[in-house]
DNA sequence: ATAGTTGGTGATCAGGCGATAAACAATCAT
DNA sequence: ATGATTGTTTATCGCCTGATCACCAACTAT
């Protein structure tokens, strides 16, 4: 048994304050826990961080406890305020600005770690989850179907309705699962982020405008004035 | 200790043949695992199908076994042979197979047993996951841009291009996240989903129209004749 | 130097896990 | 009825898990 030289081995790691050292357990749990999932060893964690096990609960009551405090970095850590003003800046394109939100955004959840955390979390039924929908819903996608119903010239009757939050939900998730596809199934996708972004942009205003404008241009699809659908 | 009368307490079941036996308890390991995870235990799943723990191992090796079962049941299940001619069935309007297919596949797809164990399966890195979506790209995706291709006056040389086979996983994503949303985040959602899907197709295909066909008429964004989105 | 406080470890516990073996119960062929 | 065969349970094994406790090491203040 070689338990001995257990000073020079520390000696190199300088000694971190108690909250940093706290924040670095959670930073590299969160790392170990999107790849492993929650049921992931609290042993195999703890060697990852080069300690041992019993250590953790030093910093953390719990495993529970340690997992909510990953959820809260993960889930918190993206949302930017200045978006929702980016949304809103009637002075710029809406075009651009969709670009360059939706650029921002993905930057920030399109990763391995967040997609991961986000999935794991919502399996588990979370209302973690539920809660960010609801962010999402409230912040990014009720602001863009304003302006798009401002862009096509119909009136700002208070809040969206339902079809056209929807609406917007199927150009969120559209771009959304591009992120899904490359980080979580590791499935190749088009190398170019940006125009997979512009196209879909495009696809959606055009589209937006014809379909949900009672106005529009002579619509190549039937659509009654309420936004049902008239099948064949 | 109360161990005694099986006999009485077994009666009623009548005795299934050994196939059918194991059949249901693939089907019912299914709704387990999809609300437990994988790591679900094998005494609780025993006790749910109302047999004792090793009985399992009769008739399954071994829980990744009985697991590999689970995911060919689940994945293979649903794919209908008839869609790719529905799709691809030039007598009727695009709009209208469109429709028709992604309520017939949503049908399929959109229960909370299918879209957990989907994305369980995701999590955990299994081939069987990239597999179904290169099914998805060649059986369904592909024929849909060709299908709109045609609808649009463009040439039909061969494969689709990557950003228009992009541009159809967004719509498809688009789709496919509204059962998300619902079954696995238990959020709430537009009620309607056949409106949905038509809203989605409406936007997708006006949209798909003006933006992909080098002769379409004035696109609202400007976009080179490359697909690539020219910024602001 | 010494006492006190904090950071970290080794040993260990109770409980749950997947899996196995031996015994019992029920059915079937004759 | 009898023996063979299949279906099911009880008891158990070794391993791994989250958590605890007593102890050791290191830094700080005096």
């Amino acid at each position: 048994m070689n338990k001995a030289v257990p000073k020079r081995a520390r000696a190199k790691q300088k000694r971190l304050s108690p909250d940093d050292r706290r924040r670095e357990f959670v930073a590299k749990a969160t790392e170990f826990f999107s790849e492993e999932g929650f049921d992931g060893g609290t042993r195999d964690l703890a060697r990852r961080l080069g300690v041992t096990q019993p250590l953790l609960y030093r910093y953390f009551p719990s495993k529970d406890d340690l997992i909510k405090e990953v959820y809260r970095t993960v889930y918190l850590e993206p949302f930017d305020a200045g978006w929702e003003k980016l949304l809103t800046d009637r002075t710029r394109p809406l075009r651009e600005r969709l670009q360059e939100f939706y650029q921002a955004y993905t930057d920030v959840i399109f990763t391995r770690r967040w997609l991961r955390i986000y999935f794991y979390a919502g399996l588990k039924g979370l209302d973690i989850n539920r809660w960010y929908i609801g962010v999402v819903e409230d912040k990014i996608l009720s602001r863009i179907v304003s302006e798009c119903r401002h862009e096509v010239g119909l009136p700002q009757q208070g809040k969206p309705t339902a079809p056209e939050l929807e609406m917007a939900w199927v150009l969120q998730s559209g771009i959304f699962y591009y992120g899904v596809r490359k980080y979580i199934f590791d499935s190749p996708v088009l190398e170019d982020k940006r125009q997979m972004i512009g196209n879909a942009l495009n696809v959606f205003l055009t589209g937006f405008a014809q379909v949900f404008s009672a106005a529009g241009g002579p619509a190549r699809a039937t659509v009654k004035a309420t936004g049902r659908v008239a099948l064949a």
